[in-house]
DNA sequence: AGCACGCCGACT
DNA sequence: GTCGGCGTGCTC
């Protein structure tokens, strides 16, 4: 019989990062498993803790007892116990942290709620004559042809609290238990059908199919261009796997997470799935999980978080547009989702199949390595040919003596745009006026005085604004340094750019989107929706209109500044400028007019903008891949951060200093980088030092990396300064 | 995390 | 004389 159990503590601190024993008494002995939560003392205290396993023996001196169990049920799957080992490990993260980025908290909170009950009429209600009682002859009614309700839902409708006890008292309405499906009892959702699959989407479905039926772990890259039909492969697929009796996990990248894309899903698979996404309450989202935990959800489709879902035999998960940043976390546990997914698909002997039209280096290096199954899709659904792409060297538009943000090319098919009366999108990877404000006689530079960076100029506010840490100051009028007067904007933003466009057209409509304009998710749908209704003729917007906006008058796309994320001091910048221009490209010839798209550029020849101006990710791939092998970098070496902040910049340096030294003997053969100053050396007054590990299998040194890490932890635990772990983070600056 | 223990300055 | 400041150390 197991006495003992071994315990990871509630509290968020690296001082309490370990496992504890704790007595089991008697009375508890039957109830307590792997995954409980339970209360135990700690100190001169109480804090609740999670049972991680059971022991029969322990070395531990004095133990104590367990006090009491606060969930009857455990919170835990033993899937999910060994995962938060894993995570941990992997991650460099506290065991608790782990554990709390797999189980929302509501859940854990233990406020889990019991079914949620709805309410019906009763026989007898049902037959009652309530000809005198209006109110409640009127919530019978309702109840009889649209019910059952559930009580927020009936009170919604207009039916008091009061009328409801009556009606309850008198045995007219009883509750039922329900099921989450019910309770959601939305207007019957549209079923959506299966589309005849054409020859590519057919093939890559048998693949899919026959790995599915293998019952072995495989992973499938699915490299798909622009609306090549995608998801219609991933539903087909989907539905297969539901027919052997095996559920299905589903992460798209959270702003594709939209209602349509929601709707699409659920009527395809009606009361089968459960949607995560970021607008649920506490309370719906500890349903979800119960709902998910006891089986009753049988496809779940969510955001990054989602891959944790609690499903029971797996038999395929999807990570679609597998090559977005948005599935690394950038705080612990810092995980990323596809290796999540392929350690639960791995557990589950599952496929893992990640979809993208620009994977990542990593994928595609190792479908090609023949690691993983490479499927592609070249075709179109509508047979639309892919946009011209017109590369404008905006060097030689300066030495033609042409200083305008827009090339006289870009300017002239505008015009065209606005001649036949179509769509454009403009392009800019920078929000506000201009990227720096600087002084023509001295050089001088408006800096933020907390981090390390240049303000930007926000015209409509009159303000300078730092992006990183939100100071805002005013505009100077004169050189603070020299006190000089010509100053000058460079670089454009959106805001330089919708000025521009106002003053060249000052009749044309247009709609700008950025993280000023477009703060809530209303206003995001609000623009679309105007924009798709037409009211406006060109769009200006950030990252966030390269997704999504897909209309078939939009023949013109401008890619005003295509080098902001190509000069990054990152070695990801390549690829992520291919990935933007890509998928920027992709919003145009969506109707039968066709389309084109313009890109500005003062890095014309770049492979990166070559290749996607070809709309050839290969030939991007093959000189990217050389350039990773040459200098070491992933997919070929892991690598570890180790970011030092704090706002003693002596004590920073000391401190990081002091973890180099002593990662020192345990790296082996690995590079060590640093310490140095970030590239970002200083955000919100805390100054950034770091040094890199990297590595050809670096997990292989993970245990001894964390004894440094604990090492640290306790040799200096007053130091101020903050050192985070991120194992092969996706930026380095 | 949260709490006790412990060793130095100004107050009913 | 003590009340209380927060540095240090510990929790199965």
């Amino acid at each position: 019989m197991h006495q003992y159990a071994e315990i990871i503590i509630d509290l968020v601190s690296n001082a309490v990062d370990q496992p504890f024993h704790y007595r089991i008494p008697p009375e508890l002995r039957a109830k307590i498993v792997p995954g409980i939560k339970v209360k135990v003392p700690l100190g001169n205290r109480q804090t609740e803790g999670y049972v991680l396993r059971l022991l029969k023996k322990t070395s531990i001196e004095p133990l104590r007892d367990i006090i009491a169990i606060s969930d009857p049920e455990p919170l835990l799957t033993v899937e999910q116990l060994s995962l938060l080992s894993w995570l941990s490990n992997r991650y460099y993260c506290r065991k608790i942290d782990a554990l709390n980025a797999m189980v929302p908290a509501s859940f854990r909170q233990g406020k889990r709620p019991k079914k949620p009950q709805l309410i019906k009429v009763s026989d007898l209600g049902a037959k009652f004559d309530l000809s005198r009682a209006p109110a409640q002859k009127e919530a019978i009614d309702l109840l009889l042809s649209k019910g059952p309700y559930s009580r927020k839902k009936l009170e919604e409708a207009g039916v008091s609290a009061s009328t409801i006890r009556t009606l309850e008292k008198r045995g007219l309405i009883e509750y039922i238990s329900s099921t989450y499906t019910q309770v959601n009892n939305k207007e019957q959702k549209s079923q959506t059908l299966p589309h005849e699959l054409h020859e590519e989407q057919a093939n890559c479905f048998n693949h899919i199919g026959e790995a599915m039926r293998q019952k072995r772990p495989r992973r499938i890259l699915l490299h798909g261009i622009t609306a090549s039909g995608k998801t219609e492969v991933y539903m087909q697929s989907i539905a297969a796997c539901l027919e052997k009796k095996e559920t299905a996990l589903v992460l798209v990248p959270e702003i594709a997470l939209t209602p349509q894309m929601i709707d699409h899903f659920e009527g395809r698979f009606p009361g089968k799935v459960s949607v995560l996404h970021s607008r649920l309450t506490p309370a719906e989202k500890a349903r979800h999980w119960e709902m998910i935990k006891s089986g009753e959800a049988k496809v779940v489709l969510g955001a990054r978080s989602a891959v944790f879902a609690p499903l029971k035999h797996i038999g395929l998960i999807v990570i679609d547009e597998e090559h977005e940043t948005t599935y690394k976390q950038e705080e612990a546990p810092r995980y990323h989702a596809r290796d999540v997914a392929w350690w639960r698909a791995r557990y589950h002997r599952a496929v893992l199949l990640l979809g993208s039209a620009t994977p990542s280096l990593e994928s595609y290096y190792r479908a090609t390595e023949r690691e993983d199954l490479l499927l592609s899709m070249s075709a179109r659904v509508t047979p639309i040919q892919l946009p011209p792409v017109q590369i404008v060297d905006m060097r030689r538009e300066l030495k033609e003596n042409h200083r305008k943000i827009f090339s006289r090319m870009l300017l002239e098919e505008l015009e065209g745009v606005i001649e036949r009366d179509e769509q454009a999108l403009l392009f800019i990877n920078r929000r506000g006026f201009a990227g720096f404000v600087l002084c023509r006689e001295c050089g001088y530079v408006v800096r933020c005085p907390s981090c390390d960076v240049s303000l930007t100029l926000h015209l409509d506010r009159q303000l300078m604004c730092c992006h990183y840490c939100g100071h805002e100051s005013a505009v100077p009028q004169t050189c603070p340094d020299c006190g000089g007067i010509k100053i000058r904007y460079f670089s454009a933003g959106t805001q330089r750019v919708e000025d521009e466009i106002k003053k060249l057209y000052p009749q044309v409509s247009l709609i700008r989107m950025d993280s000023d304009t477009t703060t809530s998710r209303q206003a995001h749908s609000r623009y679309y929706r105007q924009f798709r209704e037409r009211k406006a003729s060109i769009l200006i917007g950030t990252q966030m209109i390269a997704k999504g906006f897909d209309f078939p008058d939009v023949t013109l796309v401008g890619v005003v500044a295509a080098d902001t994320a190509l000069n990054l001091p990152d070695f990801r910048a390549p690829e992520r400028t291919f990935q933007l221009l890509t998928q920027v490209a992709g919003r145009t010839a969506r109707g039968e007019q066709g389309g084109k798209v313009i890109v500005q550029t003062y890095h014309p020849s770049h492979y990166s903008i070559l290749a996607a101006a070809a709309h050839d990710y290969h030939s991007f791939f093959e000189e990217e891949i050389e350039k990773r092998r040459q200098l070491s970098y992933p997919p070929f070496t892991d690598l570890i951060r180790f970011l030092f902040s704090g706002s003693d910049e002596k004590l920073v340096f000391e401190a990081a200093s002091w973890m180099t030294a002593m990662l020192e003997p345990a790296v082996g053969a690995a590079e060590m980088l640093g310490p140095a100053p970030a590239s970002l050396y200083r955000i919100k007054d805390m100054y950034r030092v770091q040094t890199v590990l990297k590595g050809e299998g670096l997990t292989r040194i993970t245990p001894k990396v964390k004894k440094v890490i604990r090492e640290y932890h306790s040799h200096k635990p007053s130091w101020p300064v903050r050192m985070t772990v991120d194992f092969n983070p996706l930026v380095v600056l």
